[in-house]
DNA sequence: TTTAGCACTCTCTTCTCTAGAGTGCTAAAC
DNA sequence: GTTTAGCACTCTAGAGAAGAGAGTGCTAAA
């Protein structure tokens, strides 16, 4: 879209109001609060070409213009200026990463809080499956004659333990057996290849008809299974309510249903890239629930498995360029604390689009 | 309070009416929709004489009665009918339950999604912090001369573990004595008696320069006070936008807040007795954000120190009878499915008020 | 190419009016 | 004494009308 540089400039102009105040922008506006020096009757005849190019829009024959999601889409790759964080803006940032990560569990959803108390706007956060993992030792601690702590170590130095209890018994050499046979067989394996051939096969190995084998092998494809299992967060459902576009309640309860689904949240389209970040306005969504709305996603990374996306949800007039920024900023904050093993948000820096 | 059999009837007739219609109720309606051939002139009066008890209120002169508070209160107490689930409804209850506990670990959240679905209200579940618990044994297992995994095992038959990494290095030898420290001194105490005293006295007695002793005994510590506090989860938000009382969005917001805070849900009553429920209706709700809002809570108790809240949050207007009744199903299944040991939801009981 | 002027269009708000529902009171009926 | 019919009265919700305001598109002049 190749657009003069006027145009742009009463583009930009239309759509920096428009997130503001909610309201079609007249040419009036535009000509008394931007200083190009234009009468308004010029700038009509521009915003009229703008109209017939699809980039903005009429809601009646005679109000303001409203950016069309096309016309979102040229201010969000071209126009956007780049958000600079205030000093304020970013400590508070940090303030709120800080005190909130405390137990690494709920990380991730804490995180998708302070994102939505940071934006105003409601923020899911996703965590991927991890790649596949496998367990890389077996231990076993005797506890008495009916009795054993089952302790298995992943080849991402998490460890997993399970009290069992066997009826049948068991004693010192049986153990040793088993965790012979555990050791040798089970190690290095993914979920999928730990199969019913392989445990009876160990089973028969370790002469062992009482199903103690097999009770300890499903143990093991829990935890392989269990680990990380995709996972959804949303918060601050609660800010859709303070936008006049969800002041029709129907149009709001819609929004918020569609959120609530967990699975339609981890169907959401990711960046392209693993450390960019991608903005989906309006009609761009898959999801007909979404038509009216935008969603600005990245991906974080904190080392050891866990990452995945992390995302805000608001109108299509959303201040994109302030949400990129702060999304940006905590993304990378996140990337930062977890990496490089110190345990501060990171400085200030120039967040880029 | 003392009523003529007559006024009762009356007042449960508005009640039930109201429920079901969300608008205000007329002495004609009555008239018509109960068998007690009566003219509506004389329903008038009773009306009339119940309004002036501050049973029934007018939103203005000349419309229909809503019930007051109090007059909720009265048939909450006294006029409800027992609902009675029907087969179909506990059926269903039945196979929602049974298809989402899977894990134990997110049981208490699922839960909390199944009531919410069933009683298009939103639903909240609490776990309340487990007695206070001790560790009974520890576990060490030697991995390589910097790392050790350490095996924790609780009074309720839990473990936990994790790998530690000791940069001055370990071998069996001090293996061997710290696990005799450890479990001479640190088991069969609860988080508040592991103090510093006792730590650098188990520094001393292990004969350890290098906070290796500290370390564990704060993983100790982190495992006594994570393991069950006090959660809250909430389900079913959206639901609120489905009733007329919310139609306002700045009411609904406010709920839809409140309820969006975890620590709020969590000062919230329980009910008075173990197995009993409670019923807050409107203004008897301590929170100024509830007061146009009442809530249904029954505990849950699974046994194994796993126990809390459910509760149900919706309009004063709201079916109380069937929600009570779906609300203490639940409950009951539960505990039945967690104590008793099968793994079947219970069959159809009648349940009691 | 830009600007001023002007008629035109559409929405939003305010006001008025009416239909309808429900009440309370009085007097008659049971 | 209790119940009912009748009726005037009150209040709301909704529909329609009117006017203000904002913004447009077009034309003609600068």
């Amino acid at each position: 879209m190749d657009l003069s540089d006027r145009k742009k400039k009463i583009l930009r102009a239309v759509v920096e109001n428009y997130i503001n105040t909610a309201e079609p922008v007249g040419s009036k506006t535009i000509a008394k609060e931007t200083d190009m020096g234009l009468s308004s009757a010029t700038i009509r005849n521009e915003m009229a070409e703008l109209t017939r190019l699809g980039i903005l829009e009429q809601p009646h024959t005679s109000a303001g213009r409203v950016p069309s999601p096309l016309g979102y889409r040229i201010y969000v790759n071209e126009l956007m200026r780049e958000y600079r964080l205030s000093v304020e803006e970013a400590q508070e940032i940090n303030n709120a990463l800080r005190q909130r990560i405390a137990q690494l569990d709920e990380i991730i959803s804490e995180v998708g809080n302070v994102l939505s108390e940071l934006t105003n706007y409601p923020a899911y956060a996703l965590s991927k499956p991890a790649h596949k993992q496998t367990i890389v030792r077996f231990d076993f601690i005797y506890v008495d004659a009916n009795t054993v702590i089952v302790v298995a170590m992943l080849d991402n130095n998490t460890v997993k333990s399970k009290l069992m209890y066997f009826p049948t018994g068991i004693d010192e050499p049986l153990l040793k057996k088993l965790s012979n046979v555990f050791n040798s067989t089970f190690t290095g394996l993914t979920e999928d290849e730990i199969d019913s051939a392989l445990i009876s096969a160990a089973e028969r190995g370790a002469n062992d008809p009482n199903g103690i084998v097999s009770a300890i092998a499903g143990f093991a494809i829990n935890i392989l299974s269990e680990i990380t299992p995709a996972k959804a967060y949303l918060s601050g459902t609660s800010h859709i309510l303070d936008h006049p576009e969800y002041r029709d309640v129907d149009k709001a309860k819609e929004l918020l249903s569609y959120l609530s689904n967990d699975e339609e949240l981890l169907k959401l389209p990711e960046p392209a890239r693993e450390d960019g970040m991608r903005i989906i306005i309006g009609p761009e969504n898959l999801a007909e629930q979404l038509r009216e709305s935008s969603v600005i996603v990245a991906s974080y990374d904190l080392g050891n498995e866990m990452h995945g996306l992390l995302g805000v949800v608001g109108p299509t007039r959303m201040d994109y360029a302030k949400i990129a920024a702060r999304l940006e900023y905590i993304t990378k904050g996140l990337k930062r604390i977890f990496s490089g093993g110190n345990k501060h948000p990171p400085h200030i820096e120039e967040p880029s689009k």
